[in-house]
RNA sequence: GGAAGGAUGGCAGAGUGGUCGAAUGCGCUGGUCUCGAAAACCGGUAAACGGGUAACUGUUUCGGGGGUUCGAAUCCCCCUCCUUCCGCCA
């Protein structure tokens, strides 16, 4: 959530944003913000005041006590007894101001960076630069029409699937469902070679690797914000109260929750690989085809925690590490800086990495990178203690994907089709132990 | 799953109703001493939310929530987690 320092020194700048993010009624909700934070603040100082008078009898009857003089203490606890109701009737207050508080800045997004670009949908992104052709100023998605140079008639990778035997999407159905495919021989092994491929590629760039659980409680949701509001999203155990991961920023951002960090540590940079768990209620057509949307995917993550001064370059290089994954595996893509109306509803800035599916005819996303801000990290309580005057502040919280796995083997299989079999990229060759999947 | 014990500052660990935000030790940090270092000695060393230009100052926090009391780290209730023993078991 925002900050109420950002919200109140700087309103302006504040709801400017949130239009910018096509939020409604920005000045309303931000007014309601400041209102609400104006009240807490007096009912504290009330609070304050009672208590603080409720302290000094205390102190003053035990030492009436202390010298026998009973009658005194009794008449002074009378006094004391008025007090009470007064500071619970506050303290009351207090507890309802600010939970409502609370509550009001959840929904209240994040609001993005200058750079960001206005527009309210897709189309609107701008295509920052790409594999197949040199990006200009003015270059969006809805004015893209760079393809490879090569698409004749092509299967998808469904078909290709079950031509080579390397995904069963039947079999699935009947162990758990529609959106739960098994991969088998080669296709099971390209799988443990991508996740390797990422983790090996992670760990050169300095990530250290994580393995956090698969199954978080809801503290962890909260902190990562999938909870109240994404609730349907996440599968959840009720028996526990334990919810799945949808991705594994959750247990990996949360191990920051609560926690004050030393600049001199920041970076912090983690990777982790996790299988990933979405309900996608609500998700239907060709965008749920083969494994363009599934139930549980494999996801390399990477995360970082920075200072403010800091997070714009360490976004910039985990750009840079994305990137490189996706030249490795000889794969075209654009990236796409999105603009305020497409943008997530946590994030300052995001990156969005496109791969485009021949056999499909369009462009699949892999990848978002976003930086976060302090917006995270305020709800997670995640700061760090300056070097120079020793004061806490917030970190900045950033992460993308790195990658995830299912539409990448889509792209690797639509677009290595040879007559001979599936090319397989250079990079994976020694992960596969072959060269081409026939 | 059953039984017992426990949860205190960065760490270890005192504290069982009244200046306790909390002894002591370690760690960290500033200083004295020293050519320098070590040692020794002296001092500082939690966070959140308020008020104040500031110096400074109010409140809250001893796992979490509720209660008793004029007053709770300390007494009572509930919850969570940890440890040990028993049972079960990759």
């Amino acid at each position: 959530m925002l900050t109420l320092k950002l919200i109140t020194e700087q309103t302006e700048k504040v709801i400017r944003g949130l239009e910018k993010k096509h939020f409604g009624n920005a000045k309303e909700a931000i007014d309601k913000a400041i209102s609400l934070d104006r009240n807490r603040r007096e009912t504290q100082q009330k609070l304050d005041a009672c208590l603080a008078e409720q302290k000094k009898c205390a102190a003053e009857i035990g030492a009436l006590m202390k010298q026998g003089k009973r009658d005194e203490a009794e008449a002074a606890k009378a006094k004391v007894a008025a007090l009470k109701e007064e500071s619970q009737a506050f303290q009351q207050q207090m507890n309802e101001v600010e939970s409502a508080l609370t509550a009001h800045l959840c929904t209240i997004p994040n609001i993005p960076y200058d750079i960001v670009p206005e527009g309210s949908c897709a189309e609107d992104n701008i295509v920052v630069k790409s594999s197949l052709r040199e990006c200009k100023e003015g270059d969006t998605v809805g004015n893209w029409d760079t393809v490879p140079a090569n698409t004749e008639a092509k299967l998808p990778h469904w078909e290709l699937a079950k031509k080579y035997n390397l995904i069963d999407f039947d079999l699935g159905v009947k162990i758990s469902g529609a959106g739960f495919p098994v991969y088998v021989g080669l296709g099971a092994r390209l799988q443990r070679a991508l996740i390797n491929f990422f983790l090996d590629e992670a760990r050169n760039s300095g990530y250290t690797e994580i393995m956090p659980p698969t199954v978080v409680n809801a503290a962890s949701g909260y902190g990562t914000g999938q909870l109240p509001d994404k609730e349907g999203q996440m599968y959840h155990c009720e028996v526990d109260d334990l919810y799945l991961i949808p991705t594994a920023e959750v247990p990996v951002t949360n191990i920051y929750r609560d926690v004050i960090l030393d600049e001199k540590d920041l970076p912090i940079k983690n990777c982790a690989y996790t299988q990933c768990f979405r309900r996608e209620a609500g998700s239907y057509g060709k965008d749920v085809r083969g494994l363009n949307r599934l139930h549980e995917f494999s996801k390399i993550e990477i995360v970082r925690i920075d200072t403010p001064e800091h997070s714009e370059q360490s976004h910039k290089e985990m750009l840079e590490h994305v990137e490189g994954l996706l030249c490795k595996l000889e794969l075209p893509y654009r990236i796409l800086r999105l603009c305020g109306g497409d943008q997530s509803f946590t994030s300052a800035i995001c990156y969005d990495f496109e791969v485009y599916s021949e056999a499909q005819g369009r462009w699949l996303e892999v990848s978002s990178v976003s930086n976060f801000d302090t917006y995270q990290a305020n709800r997670l309580k995640c700061r760090y203690r300056r070097i120079a005057d020793k004061k806490t502040e917030l970190c900045h919280t950033l992460n993308g994907s790195a990658l995830a796995l299912p539409r990448i083997v889509a792209s690797i299989l639509e677009n290595n089709q040879t007559a001979e079999g599936i090319r397989v990229p250079k990079a994976l060759v020694p992960y596969m132990g072959c060269e081409i999947i026939k």
